[in-house]
DNA sequence: TCTCCTCGAGATCT
DNA sequence: CTCGAGGAGA
């Protein structure tokens, strides 16, 4: 891998910066050429400037490429060479803040082709809306530019194209901000713990309506302690509800049946039983249909369903 | 059960 | 970069 020395990769929405979007004949900075630039200054939230020229690469544009972007060998037979306009592009970048989308990968062709003409390092700290979009809407299906446009309802035009997508990027940004604006700030990312989902026997739905009544699950109860070997308390929930079976949090009158996972911490610390176990055998002594099965056995329940 | 770490895989850009 | 799996330690 190649050595860059760039400047600091942020997490914050600039009232000044330039936004900067490159067309490219590939992904590889080191075999790929910049086919065109785009910019917008962007200064105390208010646009102010703006930089587009296509690009004349040695060689031909691969068609793949064309079809993607709509540049062809035509537009580009009289535009300038990098050469000829990489010092006006950088000198217009000037020492903003660069924001982009996935902004490494322009910043990575902006840095080696100024390394090459010898324009010094491109060291500009910069923003990813990429990443701003990860911590500001963490259920988007996806990252890309188009995604990220329609969630935040901003209009695409001249997708493909440098400015275009630089004002797209632009677009979201303001309404990123706005976002953050209401959230009060841009959120920590989630720690490793916090990305599994919380089971919370309310929000386990079923995700079929065919059940099997002859299945030991099927329209009984199901409650969970202890921790779980074979898959988290979550999924098992969902096994329950999917076999027509119902789940809850705590045990109560309506509790057929506790899965007890490893209780092994909690008996270190207790009496080995956890409150949930001493209420079901409360419960059980008082003649109510509950049975402490161990995971093994919810196991089997499933198998037979 | 809660907290925190590492590792590999996948995503995104043209 | 982020996410998911898996493990360590308390």
């Amino acid at each position: 891998m190649k050595d860059r020395i760039k400047g600091r990769n942020l997490i914050e929405i600039p009232d000044n910066c330039v936004i900067i979007d490159l067309e490219t004949t590939g992904y590889s900075p080191e075999y790929d050429q910049i086919i065109e630039l785009g910019a917008i200054r962007i200064e105390n939230r208010v646009e102010t400037g703006r930089f587009n020229s296509l690009i004349r690469p040695r060689g031909k544009i691969p068609a793949v490429i064309s079809a993607k972007t709509g540049i062809t060998n035509d537009m580009v037979a009289d535009a300038p060479t990098i050469e000829d306009i990489l010092p006006a592009y950088i000198e217009f970048i000037g020492s903003s803040i660069i924001v982009g989308h996935n902004v490494s990968f322009d910043i990575n062709f902006l840095y080696d082709n100024a390394e090459r003409l010898g324009l010094g390092p491109i060291s500009n700290d910069h923003v990813n809306t990429m990443r701003l979009a990860s911590r500001l809407l963490p259920d988007l299906k996806n990252r890309r530019l188009d995604s990220l446009a329609s969630a935040l309802e901003v209009p695409t035009n001249n997708r493909h194209r440098a400015l275009g997508d630089c004002q797209t990027t632009a677009d979201c940004l303001a309404a990123l901000r706005e976002l953050a604006d209401r959230l009060g700030g841009i959120p920590e990312p989630p720690k490793p713990w916090e990305r599994y989902e919380k089971a919370d026997a309310r929000d386990i739905v079923p995700e079929t309506t065919e059940f099997n009544p002859d299945s030991p699950i099927y329209g009984r109860t199901f409650v969970f302690t202890g921790e779980l070997k074979s898959f988290t308390r979550a999924e098992a929930m969902q096994k329950v509800v999917n076999a027509g079976g119902n789940v809850g949090n705590g045990v109560t009158r309506a509790t057929n049946y506790l899965v007890v996972g490893n209780t092994d911490y909690y008996a270190s610390i207790n009496g080995g039983k956890t409150g949930k176990m001493k209420k079901a055998e409360d419960l059980a002594l008082k003649g109510q249909d509950i049975a402490i099965i161990t995971e093994d056995t919810f196991i089997d329940f499933l198998a037979e369903n």
